[in-house]
DNA sequence: CAATATTTGTACCGATAGGTATTGAAAGCG
DNA sequence: CGCTTTCAATACCTATCGGTACAAATATTG
């Protein structure tokens, strides 16, 4: 019961989610927000809680949404075809034309005032996350005989993860996904596997 | 005549490169700049201007101080030298101790609001001024026979600027020295030069 | 219909942002 | 010394920050 709400909560988390990915997480406002999200304050802190809250929905969202090709990526046969599908994803994600430039966990608080501290860490474990899920996932690789065995999975998914952050932060300079792609082609000749 | 200044102006200046390092340019207020600098607004105003001018000046000083192995590495005498020196000066410069963890070109205002974007649009052309001087420097080695025919300066100018941003990002995240260093093994050892 | 529960809109809160007007202090020069 | 010039310090400006109190509006339930 009670009066229902009168906006869809996933289209306005989307919104909220673009404008963090774009801005970063001090550089958009509630006055941005709600701008954006077409409700106005009250509203955004009764559905999704302060702004560090509805920060960590919409990076979930992004986890669950854009940035889930890196799921799909890990589940790839070969090691190789892991890697490359991180890269090729890393760059369709971070210069698609519908999408803010550049890479969420990287620009959303790199570095900030001590008030965004507590997101500058969440992003900074997420990377370490996703970090750590390749290295398991080469690990793996390396157990089926699919990787050198002198060849260190922690060793190449810093490597790998070095190379994906390299490209958000090219996005965000307005690099176009042909030239990131020849990076791409860079990396892949030349690695161990 | 008139009275002189009580402050050193380099030391000032120092001191806010280093406070825009580890927070950036909208992370860091005027308040937090005058007490680190030990200087009162007004004098701030008088010898640096406002905040872009100051951001601007200690963006300047930067350059020509903690970030001037650039130059060292371009004048290196060969293709393979320059990249190297100029991967391990990133990893150096980015985690030594004795400076905030990352790069004040990447870190700087990778994403702000609309305030900052100016400053975002000057890192951004510091960002791709860099790399142009190294392409540049990768086509005269390739005028000398230093660089296979095969090879495009573009291109590996581009890659290895994507490694230096990646190192970047991972030292914000706290990465340490001796770990990035192997993530430049890597990427040295497979370079086509 | 009345009663209740929830969301909405407006208007506001204290704190802080970047920036400045003004006054008093400290030096050089005659 | 007295005059001028520059700097330093306090206090203040407007705008905006993130966050909230309160009352009008809109739905479900009996």
């Amino acid at each position: 019961m009670g009066r229902p709400r009168s906006f869809d909560l996933n289209k306005a988390l989307d919104r909220a989610l673009h404008l963090f990915w774009r801005k970063g997480y001090e550089g958009t406002s509630l006055s941005d927000l709600t701008k954006a999200m077409g409700i106005n304050r009250p509203s955004l802190y009764a559905a999704f809680g302060d702004k560090e809250a509805l920060f960590r929905k919409a990076l979930e969202r992004y986890r669950g949404g854009p940035a889930a090709y890196t799921q799909e990526a890990l589940n790839e046969t070969t090691a190789r075809a892991v890697v490359e599908r991180l890269l090729r994803g890393a760059a369709d994600l971070t210069t698609a034309p519908r999408n803010p430039g550049g890479c969420l966990t990287v620009q959303g608080a790199l570095a900030c005032s001590e008030a965004g501290d507590s997101i500058r860490q969440e992003l900074t474990a997420c990377r370490a996350a996703g970090e750590a899920a390749i290295r398991r996932r080469l690990e793996h690789a390396k157990s089926n005989g699919d990787l050198p065995a002198d060849t260190d999975p922690a060793d190449l998914a810093r490597y790998v993860a070095t190379i994906v952050y390299g490209i958000a932060v090219q996005a965000a300079g307005g690099a176009r996904r042909g030239k990131l792609q020849r990076v791409i082609e860079m990396a892949l000749r030349t690695l161990p596997l």
